[in-house]
DNA sequence: TTGTAAGCGTTATCAT
DNA sequence: ATGATAACGCTTACAA
């Protein structure tokens, strides 16, 4: 371990040429002859020789790497979009650097910290401050991801709106009166969003909405809390509509493990529709966002180079309402 | 966004010093004058300044970044492994690489290349040949994660022998006789003694091995599979030893779907003790291996510098029968 | 086609 | 305590 790496110079010296035609060899640039390349590539194969990746940087001013930012690898949610980013980066020859946030009183800082190691940050929605993106994108090309675009930010993000279509259903087509919310609007802007669409949806069905949503994390455990909460008093919601898969796949563990039958006493909705949401049974109803799509294209912008003329400032991907037995519906 | 950063050089002439000063002071070492000290503060502060992480890294010799190396991002295993790296290494101000090999053919390639990108890599067992990492250890420090130590590569593992006494359990205390093994030893170090472990408890008892394990991996959804070989005939096994909690659930999953009681048809056990494993109905008997425990100590190990004198070659962390509902065993 | 030499932004040695 | 200046390993004009 630890045998001190060759130079160009070095590998120069014993192929007996300059070191800008290792550089060229090894980089495959300019123009060399078909001997010259040959010998070159022999030493360079028979030293094991690897450019060092710090003097390149220097040189290009260009790190080679990309970093993701998200608050913490809870679930398959985040597993999703960070190996659809990975992906592409390591596809396009880059490294990738991650950092989770998770609840540090330092996060802003860290963050901005990340600038002076990369050459772009992908930054998840609810993870900093907007000032310090803005303060960011001074330093680096930053795409928000899973956020709102910003100033000269773009942002890459899936259509929250189909949770009021899933709303309206609840409301409309299984006629439920009194749903609940559970999800923390504050906590992202997808939450956000999603909140405001249940909302919506239920100003356009004229019924009247909870006063608040269920405020509490995305966690399957936060799921879990939330059953505690709704379902054991008597004014227990016909419907439960909850921000992500996770969360609704813990109230759905509280809802059985009380003895309520589902969708009979309470119905209960996701979003994300991750794998484990078709295993359950009940099979649950949510909205299907192409999780994966979401890192992959995140990682193109970043490495085609944000804000490049004509480059896309607001990707909304499509997402789609999956109904399966969780909402009352009987699958086929 | 861009602003182009200054330089030390720069900061130097506006605070009218020398950049030795500037770079002294930017970095608390040596000796400055209270005066002087004030005086660059203010310019840094002003401007805005942060030394480039390339030339620092190309002056120090170092990049200030560990990386990780593993399979894929699939299920709570990793994702707790990583976010133990992570947090520590973020803690102790370097970045963090991440690179998942799936099963691309380029991955011994592609790790490979990561070596000149930071100053050590954890790599996951299974993830590479033996051959790269003794490769890569030629460049770059290097610590087996949930693998074998190997010449001067020290390692970071649990104690997988507590599935021989989970497997004892299942023969003595239970007096099961007819045992099934899912997971692939050759997929990676933890599933080779796993098996083993289960191998060796079965000549312990007495108790005749079946001949060969359910070659799978280690998702959900092939615990799926596994639940299609081994339930569906009448030669049905007793109990079901899965190489880890993800499979176990997905046995366990395709059991109820089929009507089965569990554990009075048959037992079914996992390993790692993931937070589902006790949600679920019945409970999931496992073995519990401290999983963040795992990153982090390898990513302590990784940054005070792998191969110092006295250092540690090889730690086991130790694990825990956790005994539920699914062996068998009724809940206290 | 090949080589020479000037950066790239820091740190650190050595004078002062 | 402070300042010149030489590395660090590479790329890339520019020259030959």
């Amino acid at each position: 371990m630890g045998n001190r790496r060759l130079t160009v110079r070095e590998i120069a010296k014993i192929a007996e040429v300059s070191v800008a035609t290792v550089s060229r060899v090894s980089r495959g640039t300019g123009q060399v002859s078909p001997e010259m390349r040959e010998r070159v590539l022999r030493v360079i194969e028979e030293h094991g020789y690897q450019p060092s990746q710090m003097g390149r940087a220097l040189a290009e001013r260009k790190h080679g790497s990309v970093a993701i930012v998200f608050p913490g690898l809870s679930g398959p949610y985040f597993s999703e979009l960070i190996q659809g980013f990975e992906s592409e980066v390591v596809e396009a020859g880059a490294g990738v650097h991650i950092m989770a946030t998770h609840n540090r009183a330092t996060a802003d800082a860290d963050v901005l910290a990340l600038a002076s190691r990369v050459d772009g940050i992908a930054v998840h929605g609810g993870t900093v401050s907007t000032e310090t993106v803005q303060q960011l994108s001074a330093t680096v090309p930053v795409v928000m991801l899973a956020g709102w675009p910003l100033d000269g930010i773009p942002a890459v993000r899936a259509d929250n709106s189909a949770i009021g279509k899933l709303t309206r259903h609840l409301l409309v087509d299984h006629g439920y009166r009194k749903l609940a919310f559970v999800g923390n609007p504050g906590g992202s802007p997808d939450v956000t969003e999603r909140w405001e669409a249940f909302l919506a949806a239920h100003r356009d069905a004229r019924v009247a909405a909870p006063r608040n949503p269920v405020r509490l994390g995305l966690q399957q455990s936060d799921g879990v809390i939330a059953a505690g909460e709704l379902l054991d008093g008597r004014s227990r919601p016909r419907a439960v509509v909850c921000a992500n898969d996770e969360t609704a796949l813990g109230v759905l563990i509280g809802a059985l493990g009380r003895g309520l039958s589902v969708p009979g006493d309470v119905a209960i909705t996701g979003f994300d529709d991750v794998p484990m949401s078709s295993l359950v049974q009940p099979g649950l109803t949510t909205v299907r966002q192409p999780i994966r799509e979401l890192g992959a294209t995140t990682a193109r912008l970043l490495i085609s180079g944000v804000g490049g003329r004509g480059a896309v400032m607001d990707a909304v991907l499509a997402t789609e309402l999956v109904l399966r037995d969780s909402c009352g519906c009987v699958r086929a």
